[in-house]
RNA sequence: GCCGGGGUGGCGGAAUUGGUAGACGCGCUGGACUCAAAAUCCAGUGAGGGAAACUUCGUGUCGGUUCGAUUCCGACCCUCGGCACCA
């Protein structure tokens, strides 16, 4: 063994020793109880970031803790290989987005292995390759025939100068990223999945989703947003024609004084006709962002169409508005306005003078005050004719039996919850395996000719994707008539590749089907780890795409992942200038001189190239575009990739958001160092006699109890808590209490000896390669990556004395040492002979005696 | 705007079920070793008072429940993530 910690020497080692022996290479054993542990993969952006590093030594420690545990453990790796950002890179180094993935693969690929995770790699999938893609537009038709899919308009975002859509990320302030123009709203024609149609079972099995934290549960829950009201129909006077609205508060209705549409509603458009200045109106809301925040926080605005609509209940005229807040995607593209009991209403009838009619009152008799704001409490009817005097649960059922005698109004269950648009109008994306023929209408792609693939090699212009100006891509005949036909040019929204692949992992080779039966054996995820910002979106459309294969015969299990953890995001600061054009142009940390206050706190900063000060943004988490991102390279090329992994699981527990500072890396490594000089200066004297657990003195036991009590409390965090970091700060504990014990006796170096072993075990996860070496050192024949978890010791962690706290008063006023068999009254009086704790009850009268068990007195007074 | 997190010393964090606040690490201060530096080792380190024993205050702010609150409840402030075309 070196005398010194060489990191180079000791990964290098234990990476070969894994390759040779195939180490993670695994499969279906049905005599072992199996374990799939699952990192959400990685965008293949260029190279890895922090958060990437901290996302798979999580999955990593995971994965290697539950092999200790004796399981079958699958962690298999892959690319998440479309996406916009290959054809921003393609326009600004001009080289295809194929390419520069395809690069950016292998030079990710060398990082992770550096890092030393234990990932299958037989079994990589990248989502970008024909043998990926394939099968998920094999599925699209299967669900196309399933009547799963459909063909809608759809707002995007469109640039009028570039003629091009743009993503919400390259609209900026409401105008596009190039080229500054004020982006418009467009309706085009795209392909929808009907997530809807799962709404009610993504919802209910939430509450059986355990291994979920609860408030991923809880933001599925409201994303969802079942809710219980009616459908009410107005009737519009003059055509006649009927009006749906949905509303959850049909015990407001009589409060109902005017109704609102969408800008692009058929009755405002027609109005518009006849009427110029609601022509303009409807005209400004195309400018209006497609973003729900920005939708949310802009000024609400409505303009009359000047046409009238028919009371369900009364008959009364009410004014149709059309309003920018109305989406019409959403619902009826309509709502009933009670301005009385809802705010957005109530602002809105303040702004256009529009009447507020209050139809509930409190139910304890309180004064409604309207002026100020609206009430919107469930309460007692009010000025509703025969419903006066209901409350509002009872106002709710009568309306609505009311209304459906009449056939104007039932009840109804609404979601929040769209239907998933997946159309793309961009290139680097799977293409949507459809064909248009003027005869025939859309025809799917015949399963024979699958997979549709993208052209890979081409040149990209910037502006509008590529196969859509290439004939020899989308032009075809049609399979049913065998006529001139065209293809479908735009691509799959990336979020589909990233749906299913955790069932591809189980059968990456099958060239016959999507998944196979080895997808039984392994599925669902037992552990699956990704950052909190896919809380929503992508576990949501994973969720729904197990379902869908559920329902094809591909899988059989309900729900993909049994366990999740969400990871907290790892944040950096930003900095940036404003240019001429006041465009933010982002500076890397790395770029910058931070200067900080006494507490630490960053107040300003100056870039390193000219010495000029530079403005300090927000802290937010590391991306591209804000150009914050740490590279973790240096850090492994500095200290080795123990010490990043280490330095990564030590900062904060997973869990926790992580703001990113490379102070305190120098600390793991020394912690590294120091380990390994304790087994080399251990295993330097000789080889160790057994240990004899019952010829042990005080000090030799005290060192066991504190390495079993270890051992003990690491077997919890790692499996139940993922306390990462507590395992290492009681492991350092642990190496301190080693360094203090002086004992050279041949029961002192055996106790020594299995304190550093446990040592050893308990840190292999975390920092497999040095573990990996430690534990050939101290004696062992067989790789500690094949080592079992060892079992604490209960006897070991027996103490014959505790230390209690006394309190009066619920202050802390002195500790006694009580041994461990001391009975209750024993136990008080040691309490009561403490000095300081005497001097405390001096005089006073005692009330009353806690003591919990183990841990405290506390004397009442 | 809506939904969901977070806030504890100079810094990262610990305190697992309402029971010793600040474990462990970083930084800093002093010392040892060295011609010197680095590395390493030893000691100290929440704030105030005290020579010390000890004591008062202290977990974003304000209020509440409790013998006892970082932990539970209510209101508020700040901050981060998501909001359906970034992934």
């Amino acid at each position: 063994m070196d005398a010194q910690y060489q990191p180079q020497a000791v990964e290098f080692e234990a990476q070969r020793f894994w390759e040779e022996q195939k180490c993670f290479e695994v499969t279906e054993d049905p005599n072992k109880e199996k374990f799939y542990c699952l990192s959400m993969f990685p965008y293949p952006s260029g190279r890895l970031h922090m958060g990437h590093v901290r996302n798979y030594t999580i999955g990593d420690v995971i994965s290697r803790f539950q092999r200790m545990r004796g399981k079958n453990v699958l962690q298999p790796m892959g690319w998440d290989a479309f996406g916009l950002p290959a054809e921003n890179a393609a326009i600004k180094n001009n080289v295809a987005p194929a390419k520069w993935t395809y690069e950016n693969i292998d030079y990710m690929r060398t990082q992770l292995k550096q890092l030393g995770f234990g990932y299958d790699w037989q079994r990589e999938v990248a989502t970008c390759r024909p043998d990926y893609y394939r099968w998920e537009q094999w599925l699209f038709i299967k669900l196309y025939e399933k009547g799963l899919v459909y063909k809608k308009t759809a707002p995007v975002n469109w640039c009028p100068h570039d003629v091009t859509v743009l993503a919400n990320e390259q609209v900026i302030d409401g105008r596009c990223w190039r080229c500054d123009t004020l982006v418009e709203r467009k309706e085009i024609p795209q392909w929808f999945m009907r997530i809807t149609q799962y709404a009610d079972e993504l919802l209910t099995e939430l509450d059986h989703l355990d291994g979920w934290p609860e408030q991923v549960r809880t933001m599925q829950r409201n994303w969802i947003g079942r809710s219980e009201g009616a459908e009410i129909q107005f009737t519009v006077e003059g055509s006649g024609e009927a009006l749906k609205v949905y509303t959850t508060r049909p015990d407001t209705l009589l409060g109902a004084t005017y109704l609102a549409v969408a800008p692009e509603h058929p009755l405002a458009l027609r109005a518009a006709q006849t009427n110029p200045l609601l022509a303009e109106f409807i005209n400004q809301c195309r400018t209006m962002a497609t973003a729900e925040a920005a939708m949310e926080t802009m000024e609400k605005l409505g303009f009359n169409t000047g046409l009238t609509a028919a009371h369900p209940l009364t008959g009364k005229h009410l004014p149709i508005f059309a309003a920018n807040f109305v989406l019409m995607g959403y619902g009826e593209g309509a709502v009933m306005s009670v301005p009385a009991h809802d705010q957005r209403d109530w602002e809105f009838a303040h702004k256009y003078g529009l009447p507020i009619t209050q139809v509930i009152a409190a139910t304890n008799g309180d004064v409604v005050d309207l002026t100020t704001a609206a009430y919107t409490e469930k309460g007692v009817l009010i000025n509703s004719a025969e419903f006066s005097g209901l409350s509002s649960a009872q106002a709710v059922d009568a309306i609505t039996n009311k209304l459906a005698s009449t056939g104007l109004g039932k009840k109804r269950v609404n979601f929040r919850l769209r239907d998933w648009g997946v159309s793309r109008q961009r290139y680097w994306g799977a293409p949507i395996p459809m064909i248009h023929c003027a005869a025939c209408g859309t025809v799917p792609v015949p399963e024979q000719d699958l997979p549709v693939v993208l052209p890979e090699n081409i040149v990209f212009e910037g502006v509008g994707s590529p196969i859509k100006k290439m004939p020899e891509f989308y032009r075809t005949h049609c399979p049913k008539c065998g006529g001139e036909a065209e293809r479908e040019t735009d691509t799959f929204d990336t979020f589909m590749e990233s749906s299913w692949y955790f069932a591809r992992y189980a059968s990456p080779d099958n060239d016959q089907a999507m998944v196979d039966a080895r997808a039984k054996y392994w599925l669902p995820v037992d552990q699956y780890i990704g950052g909190i910002e896919h809380a929503i979106l992508h576990l949501l459309y994973a969720r729904f795409f197990n379902k869908l294969m559920r329902d094809v015969g591909l899988v059989e299990n309900n729900e993909p992942f049994t366990n999740l953890l969400t990871q907290g995001m790892v944040v950096a600061s930003t900095f940036y200038r404003l240019g001429d054009d006041g465009k933010k142009n982002f500076f890397n940390p790395a770029e910058i001189i931070p200067e900080r206050d006494e507490r630490g706190r960053l107040v300003a900063a100056k870039a390193k190239s000219d010495g000029q000060p530079v403005i300090v943004g927000s802290t937010e988490k590391m991306s591209k575009s804000k150009n914050n991102g740490v590279d973790p390279q240096i850090l492994v090329e500095q200290y080795g990739a123990d010490t990043a992994r280490l330095f990564m699981m030590f900062a904060a527990p997973p869990e926790m958001s992580l703001d990113w500072s490379d102070a305190g890396v120098e600390g793991a490594s020394r912690f590294l160092r120091r380990a390994w000089k304790q087994v080399h200066d251990h295993v330097a004297v000789g080889a160790t006699t057994p240990l004899t657990v019952t010829e042990l003195t005080s000090e030799q036991k005290q060192l066991r109890r504190i390495s079993h009590q270890t051992l003990f409390r690491a077997t919890d965090a790692y499996e139940r808590r993922f306390s990462f970091n507590t395992v290492i700060s009681g492991t350092m504990e642990m190496l301190n209490a080693v360094a203090k014990f002086e004992d050279r006796s041949a029961q002192g170096r055996a106790v020594r000896q299995e304190a550093l072993e446990i040592a050893a075990l308990v840190l292999a996860p975390i920092v497999p390669h040095i573990a990996h070496s430690l534990w050939y050192a101290l004696g062992k024949t067989e790789a500690v990556v094949h080592a079992r978890w060892p079992l604490a010791d209960a006897n070991a962690m027996k103490a014959d004395e505790i230390e209690l706290v006394v309190q009066v008063n619920g202050k802390l006023r002195g500790r006694v040492m009580v041994p461990t068999s001391a009975n209750k009254a024993e136990i008080e009086a040691f309490a009561m002979s403490d000095v300081n704790v005497q001097r405390h009850l001096e005089g006073q009268v005692i009330k009353k005696i806690i003591a919990v068990p183990g841990r405290l007195i506390n004397v009442v007074v």
